[in-house]
DNA sequence: CATACACTTAACCATATGGTTAAGTATGTA
DNA sequence: TACATACTTAACCATATGGTTAAGTGTATG
């Protein structure tokens, strides 16, 4: 009856609602992919314990999000961007319907003369700006 | 030091980590936004408690998708968008720099003949099927 | 006015999350 | 071989999350 669409999107959303992982997913993303960024380099920014990177570190690849490979005594991170890219299809895919909504509303508070339905809705600036 | 986006973000990404939050958001999505959804049109499609979809609301509503209005004794729900599109703001940007390292480490691997780096990055399919 | 309806709030429970310190493991180096 | 480096694992703690049942709260209706 709800569609489930597995848990992957679940674990990439939750991966992504923590500043440090995104701050580290961040700096994955600029990173040069041939050489990954090591878990040092990656912690350095942050004032957290290393085991504490460790455990962000591990749900980012339990989320599918990183890849870790050793390279001696260090470990290279690099991003799988797939789960992010699901994410960002998700979002995207919805937001379609969201737009139309908002142009539904628009035309709906014409026709009440904006005095019955003081929904306080914004359909201000971003709705566009990330889409096709 | 750590660029701090705000709370925001965080109370986003954290919604859309629950498939029910995510199925209620998708729901909302679809509704007429002129007449809303009551709560317990939300609810049905779930097996859970009353308390429990209330929960899953204030987190939505904390999160500033959601707002409320009473309309009799049933209580109509509207989605905001504004977060969301921030949220996918976040992702769309740093997707530029994904698909950037995904083209640079293609080189890479070009180069070094494929053999040296078996990294196991697949640079498939929805890189660009939700973007512009 | 009394009762049903559509919820919410309160109290509670189990598990997950994000952090810590202490101890272990694997690799490079003197 | 011994020691330092770069982490991870283990154990623990505080708080958050997602669920429950029981008890409110506000509104419609007999």
């Amino acid at each position: 009856m709800v569609k489930y669409v597995g848990p992957s999107l679940d674990a990439t959303f939750s991966a992504l609602a923590d500043p440090t992982r995104r701050a580290i997913v961040a700096r994955l993303g600029e990173a040069d992919p041939s050489r990954g960024v090591s878990v040092g380099e990656l912690a350095e920014p942050f004032d957290i314990s290393p085991p504490a990177i460790s455990k962000h570190l591990r749900v980012l690849e339990h989320a599918g999000m990183l890849t870790q490979q050793r390279d001696g005594r260090v470990r290279r991170c690099r991003l799988d961007p797939k789960p992010i890219n699901e994410a960002s299809q998700w979002i995207e895919h919805h937001r379609q319907f969201w737009n139309h909504q908002l142009d539904a509303l628009a035309g709906f508070l014409e026709n009440a003369g904006g005095d019955d339905a003081g929904f306080g809705i914004d359909s201000n600036g971003p709705g566009e700006e990330g889409g096709p």
